[in-house]
This record gives C-alpha cells, structure tokens and sequence, in this order.
DNA sequence: GTGAAAGCGCTAACAG
DNA sequence: CTGTTAGCGCTTTCAC
C-alpha cells in the first residue's frame, strides 16, 4: 500500500494539513517541524498520488496531442521530431503529454470533445491544420487553451506557430528560375492540408515575378508517399513537352520523383532538376542528395509547447502568431536547365 | 461551470447515486427513471470528470511509455510506426497513452519512478531493452505490471515481446553465403541493446554452419545512423582484403554503406551487396533497393499494448513471451560474389 | 428501486 | 504556528 499523507502524519504526530504544508513548501510551518516532516517523508518513499491533488487543484497538469494514424501514419519522422520537441519542453515544466492516436475519418472531432469535456487534458496542440478547420471552431468555441502548428482560414483569431511555406516555395522557385528553368512541375499535397495553399502561392508568386505564365498542366495532386511522386514524375516526363525541374510538396515525394526521373534514363541535377521540402534524414540519403527546404521540426514542437504551456499559466504570450522562416539547403538533386 | 453527477441529480430529481448507477448501466434502477437520467445527461451534454474517477476507483486507465530522444530522437520511423500500434490499441480499449520523452543519460530511473510511484500510470511498455536492465529490475521489484519490447539477460522472469533478430541474422547471412560470399563484414549496433548481442549470434552461427571462421576484423559498432555505415563502410573497402558483402543492423546505417560504396565507384549488388535490417520506408527509396530483415514495427506495438491491457485486466495471458519471425526482405542490393 | 453517507488523497480557508 | 473542516466529483456499501 502506498504511503499518504496520512500515514505520515500521524508517524510525524502532526495534522494532515502540516504535513501538506511543509511538503508544499508553503510558508507558515516551524523549520523543525519541516525539517521532521521531510525526513519521515524520505524515510518513507512518500510520492504524493497525482490525481488526488489534479481532482483538487483542477487542473490536469496534462497537455494532448491527437495524431492522425493513417496515410503517413508517424512513419513520418518530420512528425516525429516534432513530437520530441514538443515533449522534451514538456517534460522541463514538468507536464506529462497524452498522445492520441486517431485517424481522421474515425470522427477524429469526438476525440477532441473527450479531451476537452472529460477534462483530460489543460490544453491542446493541434496539427496538420486544415482549411475551415473545424477542430480549431470546436476549441474556440469551447474556449479551451490550445496552440496550432499552422494557420487556417477561419474567421477568427488563435494562437498558431507556422513555418512560411509560401516564403519557402517562393525562394525554392526563384532558384529553380535562376538556374534557368522555365517549365516547372509542381507536386502539391492534398489541399486539405492548409500549407499547401501557401505553398502554392509561393511558387506562384515567383513565377509571376517573372513573367513566367501558370500552367495548369504542370501541377499535380501527389499522397506525400513516395510512390506518389515516382508516379506523377513518369507521367509528366512523358509528356511532348516535359518540364526541366520538378518542385515535390515533401521529400518523401521528392525521392520518388528521383526514382522515376533515374528509371527512365535521366540523370537527376543534369538533365531533371528535383527539390523537395522538410529536409528530413532522407534527404541526405538519396542519390543525388535532395536540394530542399529545410522545416525545424524539432524546435517548431518545442516552442509550440513552450507557447500553450505560457498560455496555460496566463503569461502573456510575446508572439500569438509566430512565423518561421525556412531555409533553403542547396545540395546536388538540381542544376541548370540542360541546354538542348 | 461543467455539469456534474449533481446537477444531474437535482435536474431530474432523484439523487445523486442514481444517477451513477443509471450512468454506468448498473443494476438496480428502474428503466423509465434510467431515460429519464440519460436523457437529462444527453441534454445537458454531460461528461464524467475522469479525475474524480480515477481517485475513487484507484485506476488511472492510461498506459506509460518512456522514449530515449538523444541519439535518434524519435527520428526513425520504426519508433513511430510501433507508437502508432501502442496508441491505436490503447484507444482501442478507452486506454490514454502517455508518452514521455527522457534522454538515458538524464536519470531514466528517475522517470520511472514518477510514473510508478505517483501512480500516473496503471502499466508501462518499456523498449530498447539492454543488458541487466535496471528499468526491468526496478519494474520487477515494485511489482509494477509492464510489458517489455526485447528481452535482457536478467535473472527473473517477465513479459516480453521480441523480434527473433538471430533468426533474421541468421537467413540474411545465410542468404549471402548462399550466393557465394564468404568475407561478409557486419555493422553492429552498439552492445549497450540487448538485440545486438542476438542479431550478432544469428550471423555467427550462419558463418559457424558453413564453416566460416569468425573474424573479429570483420565487426564493426555503429550507432544506427547513416553517417557511421558510411564511414565503416569506407573504412572495410580501404583494406587489403576487402569483404564482399556487408550487413548493417539497421537500415539508415546500410544506407550509409551504398552511399560509401557509390563514392568509392563499386556498384553496389554486383561489386558489392548491401544487406539491412528493418525495412523502413527508406529501404525501398535507396538506389538500389535494399535487401533488408523486415520488422513488424506497427504490429509489435499494437500486440505489446494488447498484452499490456491483458495484464492489467488480469486476464490471463496465453502467451508471456511471444518470439516474432522477421522475414528477409530480398530486394536488389544483394548479388553473387563477383568473380574476379 | 432509491437515497444517505462514507471515502478515494489531497489542498485551502478558517479557527485557535 | 498548527489543527479542524470542508470540499474536488465520483463510486459504492448499507439502509430504507
């Protein structure tokens, strides 16, 4: 049997509420009688027992995360990374962090109630925002305290920390267009993710900085899979007139679009240029290595976690939108447009 | 304000116990005053504080893991895909899952303890098993219900899960010397994880059974990440009498090995053959695709999880010990020994 | 079939 | 400085 607060109390001959406070650190308690409640504490191997103090306190001391299982399922280490940062920050101000594991069609939006109604969680970090996104309507509605990594378009305001894809696109395609390239294919990811929008806009915006028209045809919906990218590669390469540089939404894409490009006889940085986004491990493995648009995955979880954890302990929060900027990593996987 | 048992009871006008008794479909409540309760408990859209549960029923229906971040982070996507498996399963059973991250060498112990002794949790799954486990150990002596992902080389008895890593160690290298190689050199992971030791024994006992001496010249440590196969690798082709096979323990460091072998212009399959363990998505992104020991990341996870909640619902498991057979992958990394 | 009451282990307001 | 008391919201005997 666990030993409580009671058991010391009486072994120390003092009330329950001393015992607490001395414990606590809370002031109003003889140093010797501290000093005696401590030792017998220590003697005893005394944890206090969590949910009795989170039933009192109300609070949970508990943050969430709900991760959608299905397509990429974690595999992703993208995410992965992610997820330490946003639990090594946890762990330092000492929350404990409830993963969920829920994929999207399985009424992903009950999950969420349960957090919130039961109250298992202070607050929430909500990913892969979407466009209209209902989670974000929920939490807002429900003024429950959450941070979301990624913006939407809702008609409301909320904390949110995103990486500038349309900063990170548009500098990838004015690369590509200073290397001399005209015909660039683009493989975007689902648009029910809300950064592929911005992403877009960011190669669009280059594009028209240059007077280089939009091609509908030279854009094409991939999975985020490999196997995605390796197809819709082939297709556009087999076009009557195929582009010189393919801008894949991911790396995992990205390396498949390297795969199709290498089977059908291309040398990938010569005669196809190929630049993904994330910059994941992959990258640097493939062959050539992956020109791409560096995410810091790890330090975007963890200052997401530093912001709901400010948030939850009503610090003001110098930065309710934080923006960050990502970074081009020039490697092999693209060159000048082969002149033929 | 949440709605409680309370005001439910006032509500409808019966007492407070009857509305748990109606709530939990317990005996003993008449069935009009049962709709009556549910129906106010719909309306007022209710939900049971699990806090308050958890204190009276002494449970806190959450299941514990602790993950090492350093070295690999939760980087390899054969962590998320088995923490995908864990967390699918646990919801599966009304489970919560805490995930808790916490570098070695940061006191491990220290985090164990918390869980156990705060009584966060009701059972933990602990991975990355090594030798004379301290974690197992504590586990053990506190009579804490846990499963292990691995097993160790204690003196006691406990549930585990494993993937038989000599069995697959042993028809890769089998494999190899069947297509003629006979100086196959082996990338270890360090010996700090138990399945080092087997994964190492299984390519032993290959080598004993054709009758090829063991070389310790042969054996090199890595530290599972692509980097350090890369520079093994170099290392292993500089030498006098080069190995004409290696095999790494995981599949980042095997796809070290094909970027050394490339730089050093060997074409791996034919000049050289490649063999990996895992079989991560990156397995079939490499050029060429890799011949690889497949683990059932995914499936181990949800199986350990369920074995878990067996435990804990003192269900009885047919099974303590369950012995995963991982599959050769046979892809094209792998060829016979080039005839020079 | 239903209600009153005790108690899970802890914190905090109020007395003394 | 210390003890008494009243809950936090729920489950579960034990009476009626």
């Amino acid at each position: 049997m666990p030993v409580t607060l009671h058991d010391l109390a009486r072994e120390v001959g003092v009330s329950i509420a001393t015992v607490s406070r001395a414990l606590s650190g809370a002031p109003g308690v003889a140093e010797e009688t501290r000093q005696r409640v401590l030792a017998a504490a220590r003697a005893a191997h005394y944890r206090p027992n969590v949910m009795a103090q989170r039933l009192q306190k109300q609070r949970t001391d508990t943050l969430g995360i709900i991760v959608p299982t299905s397509s990429t399922r974690f595999g992703d280490p993208f995410f992965g990374d992610f997820l330490a940062g946003v639990g090594d920050k946890a762990i330092e101000h000492e929350y404990d962090l409830l993963v969920s594991t829920r994929a999207p069609e399985a009424d992903e939006l009950h999950t969420y109630e349960r957090m919130v109604r039961e109250r298992r969680v202070d607050g929430l970090i909500v990913i892969s925002t979407r466009p209209h996104d209902e989670r974000i309507l929920y939490l807002l509605e429900q003024n429950f305290p959450f941070v979301a990594f990624g913006r939407s378009d809702i008609d409301a305001e909320f904390p949110y920390l995103d990486v500038d894809g349309e900063y990170g696109m548009y500098h990838a395609t004015r690369y590509l267009i200073a290397l001399g390239h005209r015909r660039i294919a683009y493989i975007s990811a689902p648009y029910t993710f809300m950064y592929s929008t911005h992403r877009l806009q960011g190669y669009r915006k280059a594009l028209a900085e240059h007077n280089i028209p939009f091609d509908e045809q030279l854009i094409a919906i991939g999975d985020l899979r490999d196997r995605s990218g390796y197809n819709l590669t082939r297709d556009f390469l087999s076009r009557e007139n195929p582009p010189s540089a393919i801008i894949a939404c991911n790396d995992w894409m990205a390396s498949g679009a390297i795969g199709a490009a290498r089977d059908m006889g291309l040398t990938v940085g010569q005669d196809l240029s190929i630049l993904g986004f994330d910059d994941v491990p992959l990258a640097q493995i493939v062959h050539p290595r992956l020109t791409t648009v560096h995410q810091p995955a790890y330090e975007a979880g963890w200052h997401i976690c530093d912001m709901l954890i400010r948030l939850l302990r009503q610090e003001t929060l110098e930065q309710r939108h934080v923006l960050l900027q990502p970074e081009l990593i020039v490697r092999e996987s693209c060159g000048p447009r082969a002149t033929s």
